[in-house]
RNA sequence: GCCGACGUAGCUCAGAGGUAGAGCAGCUGAUUCGUAAUCAGCAGGUCCGCGGUUCGAAUCCGCGCGUCGGCUCCA
């Protein structure tokens, strides 16, 4: 029998079987068998050992595709399993999947891992890896699998066979003295796994279920290359030294106080300032387009939740507490009151589309182990807005808040964006609110106003929230890493519940369509993204301070004076040092508290009535009239940049 | 909330049953200096909290609080 392979040049191979992947490879080219990871057919990823039996498209996966690393990855798992069950024999398996950058296995063991533990492992790895074990498959019956992994006390393969669909077939891996439950691919040999190490070890639940087992999860991370390795490595080092905790300690920003409560969030009067020019810049661009500004109450009384709904659902997730016998909560959202300020009057079709604003702080008790840093916190600022609109405003209202979430996060200095558009379970339409009708015209809207902004977009089945669909946006950073900031959510339950209504042309009582929205997520989120980001390197119109004045010697600090002066009067956010220091030290200070510019007066200056410009950026720029570095710092600024 | 690690001066960290240490920062004084750290002196502590073991606990044990890495959760 004969195989046709249609390689990604179209060149069609025709070869005789049996024959394995390999085989193929090595009909291609010798340097490419050398050369080859794995192979896909079809779309479908296959090892070289596996047996061709089917016709199709072929490609052959090396160290460079991406792909590759998850075979290498995925078989890095294999390789640590065999290593920890060489030095743990007690050890039971749970998965071991490859994740991105790395991959990690889950074990239950008889005592927790320590992090010497770790290095005896990698060491066990490396020598283990020595030996060019191949990774070898076969197919086995259900049962005897079963029967199989129990005999070996591996009672959580045993456990997972039976979870697969039934016509799946069942495959196992062996790699040394490690044989695992494992649909493949790998590697064809131990000798591949060269740049790993492992990360760290940490709790998580058989299956992702806290009601079931606490397995000791490690973390490691596999690559072709040792200089691929290293970079990883210092990447992440790089993103430690970002860490907006660290820098917020640093740069004076902010601090979390024990005495006060953990998740919430003490602005200093620097980080108060990032915060103003945020939130400044925030309001104005609302304004320009046609939302209002409203303020509601940090505490509602509790019937309003009770009617909102989310008293019955979040109970445990919200702060109460009584007053004259009256429970009040403190506002996890401020959706219900912009819903009383919608009611406030009668509304007509001719009011529509409302939009009301507001940088809402909100509590939330979340649990203790999800706190981080400014990331997750339990007191913060939404930048919260409700639009109420008619049905044929909708797709309109969506396309601008997608396009003004671009251009408001743009200003910001993030260009790259992906979306998400989470819509309901299928399979399980009962746990929704709403009526078909109006899930698959929200679905509809949200998907040609994404068209229209031609957003790339990944549809998530099942991720919407009970109450409708949503887009959610994620910007990039300058490390590449994703951060969720715009979250676009539609909502049927709010408006029954409140029964909000609006009067349309036809004299009718209508529900309007509520879209809920927050477009940088919260303030405080945001501004451990922008510091990550930057790496507390502020753009001028953000930085608290913007400019240093450092007098060379304490003859000149009246001259530093007048010229602070000048700046401050021009609006500048301005910092004389007036101490008893070299001004190599002044320059120093200011290097490390990352102030865009640094004015260095002396004599020379004070004579000539001007200033030396040291920038943060380029370093010492040479002199320049005030009157000019005034302009253009002031531009700089207005631009933004 | 769960698993593990950690908690010492404002900050970064050393110390490990027997009088609590360094650097930076702070204060005082000297110095008056030209593009990333001037010198000297002084002060600074419930060693996270509460219990226990011990002649004696920052150190060992228990509980609590907090931080970190994950899991789970995220209206």
């Amino acid at each position: 029998m004969s195989i046709e392979l249609t390689l990604p040049d179209e060149q069609v191979l025709k070869l005789e079987s049996p024959l394995t992947v390999a085989d193929a490879v090595g009909a291609i080219g010798e340097g490419l068998r050398r050369r080859a990871i794995a192979a896909r057919l079809d779309g479908k990823l296959m090892d070289l050992h596996t047996a061709l039996t089917e016709n199709g498209r072929f490609e052959v996966l090396t160290d460079r595709d991406e792909d590759s690393l998850a075979v290498l990855r995925h078989s890095t798992a294999h390789l640590m399993a065999w290593a920890v069950k060489e030095l743990f024999p007690g050890a039971r398996f749970a998965f071991g999947p490859d994740v991105e950058n790395g991959f990690y296995y889950d074990i239950l063991a008889d005592a927790p891992f320590t992090p010497d533990d770790l290095t005896t492992i990698e060491q066990k790895m490396k020598e283990l890896a020595r030996t060019k074990v191949p990774f070898t498959k076969r197919s086995m019956g259900r049962d005897e699998a079963v029967a199989l992994f129990s005999e070996q006390g591996q009672n959580f393969k045993a456990e997972h066979i039976g979870d697969l669909p039934e016509d799946e077939e069942i495959f196992l891996y062996n790699v040394g003295e490690f044989t695992d439950l494992c649909g493949g691919p790998h590697v064809q040999n131990t000798s591949i796994i060269k740049a790993f190490k492992l990360m760290s070890v940490a709790g998580a639940y058989w299956k992702g279920d806290e009601k079931r087992e606490q397995l000791q999860r490690i973390y490691g991370t596999s690559w072709f290359k040792a200089k691929d390795l290293t970079a990883h490595l210092e990447m992440l080092a790089e993103a430690e030294k970002r860490d907006h905790r660290k820098l917020g300690q640093k740069l004076e920003l902010f601090g979390i106080k024990e005495e006060a409560g953990s998740g919430l969030v003490f602005w200093y009067p620097k980080g108060a300032v990032l915060r103003e020019q945020v939130e400044n810049h925030w309001k104005a661009e609302h304004r320009k387009r046609d939302y209002q500004l409203v303020v509601s109450p940090h505490i509602f009384r509790g019937e309003l939740w009770q009617t909102s709904g989310h008293l019955d659902y979040y109970a445990d997730d919200m702060y109460t507490f009584e007053q004259d016998d009256q429970l009040y909560v403190v506002k996890p959202m401020n959706c219900p009151g912009h819903i009383l300020i919608f009611q406030s009057d009668l509304k007509s079709y001719r009011d529509l589309p409302l939009r009301y604003a507001e940088l809402g702080t909100v509590y939330r008790y979340e649990r203790s182990g999800t706190l981080h840093g400014l990331l997750r916190v339990r007191g913060f600022t939404q930048d919260d807005a409700h639009i109420f609109c008619t049905p044929d405003q909708l797709v309109d209202e969506v396309e601008k808040l997608i396009t003004f979430s671009k251009e408001l996060q743009e200003t910001f200095g993030f260009v790259e964006f992906k979306a998400e558009l989470s819509v309901r379970d299928s399979q399980n339409t009962d746990k929704y609110i709403g009526s078909d009708e109006e899930w698959a015209e929200a679905e509809q809207a949200l998907r040609v106003a994404l068209d229209r902004v031609g957003l790339e977009v990944e549809r998530m089945e099942g991720e919407a929230v009970f109450y409708g669909p949503k887009i959610d946006i994620k910007l990039k950073d300058a490390l590449g890493r994703l951060w969720q900031t715009t979250t676009i959510q539609f909502d049927f339950n709010l408006g029954r519940r409140f029964n909000v209504q609006y009067v349309d042309a036809d004299g009718q009582h209508k529900h309007p369509y509520i879209i809920h929205r927050a477009l940088l997520g919260s303030i405080e989120r945001f501004i451990a993204i922008l510091t990550e980001n930057f790496a507390g390197e502020f753009p001028l119109w953000l930085a608290p301070v913007q400019v240093a004045i450092l007098p060379v010697s304490a003859p000149y600090r009246d001259y530093g004076q007048k010229v602070y002066e000048t700046l401050r009067n021009a609006g500048i956010r301005v910092e004389l040092n007036e101490r008893d220091e070299k001004v190599g030290a002044k320059i120093r200070n200011a290097e490390l508290q990352k102030i865009p510019y640094m004015l260095v007066v002396g004599s020379r200056e004070m004579e000539e009535s001007s200033i030396s410009v040291r920038s943060h950026k380029n370093g010492d720029e040479g002199s320049s009239p005030i009157d000019d570095f005034v302009k253009r710092v002031l531009d700089e600024i207005a631009a933004k940049s």
